[in-house]
DNA sequence: CGATGGATCAAC
DNA sequence: TTGATCCATCGT
């Protein structure tokens, strides 16, 4: 009974990128030792060809020996390397075989809080401490070794508990230089763990005729 | 703002 | 094979 309780709670996620990440936003990240309050999250879609064509998705150009996991089935972490150094992490979501993913942007620990400081550095402040994707994943202790773990199977070493929706404030992706005005980035307002918005140097400039 | 760092992918 | 790019972060 459990065991479908869980699987309902993956089937919440089996839904377009920004649903997904409307339920994620307010979720808590539970592992190593830590967890946190999912504050700030980015939608992700798929290929041209997919419901959600999104040339800022990793799917994009169709699945890969890296992105796979974005095109399995929701519930699943997806992590890769940015710049060569930092590892972010995204929640998979659409239903098998269709490319979704949330990307996880920062988060409010509530526990292992000595921990996660112990991961970043002493002279980070509490606030920062999971504060932009590579950040959250070096404060939470999750690495590339995690990649297509299942975040609801109650064995794996990170999970995810889905809570109420709450509202969500709205906003264009950061860092992405293509369909970079798509408002596809949510979080809490008023948190102070969310990350500032930068907008990519890379992309073409807003729309400033007027 | 620039430097950094390594994987990835589109070109040659 | 090379070169540009990238869902970043930390410094000045």
């Amino acid at each position: 009974m459990k065991a479908e309780l869980l699987g309902v709670s993956a089937e919440l996620l089996a839904v377009d990128p920004l649903a997904a990440a409307r339920r994620l936003l307010g979720a808590t990240l539970v592992g190593r030792g830590t967890s946190a309050l999912i504050v700030e999250v980015e939608a992700y879609g798929g290929p041209a060809d997919g419901p959600w064509p999104d040339p800022a998705a990793h799917s994009f150009r169709g699945p890969g020996p890296r992105n796979w996991v974005m095109f399995g089935p929701a519930g699943r972490l997806y992590t890769y390397r940015s710049h060569g150094i930092h590892v972010c992490a995204n929640v998979a979501c659409a239903t098998d075989g269709v490319a979704g993913a949330v990307l996880l942007r920062a988060a409010a620990l509530e526990s292992g809080l000595e921990v996660a400081q112990r991961r970043r550095g002493d002279s980070v402040r509490p606030a920062a401490l999971a504060r932009g994707p590579g950040n959250l994943c070096s404060a939470l202790g999750i690495t590339m070794d995690d990649n297509g773990l299942d975040l609801f199977d109650p064995n794996s070493e990170i999970q995810v508990q889905l809570a109420e929706e709450r509202p969500a404030a709205e906003g264009p992706r950061v860092g992405v230089s293509k369909a970079a005005d798509r408002p596809w980035r949510l979080w809490l307002a008023g948190r102070p763990e969310v990350s500032l918005y930068r907008r990519s140097p890379r992309a073409p400039a807003p729309d400033q005729s007027d």
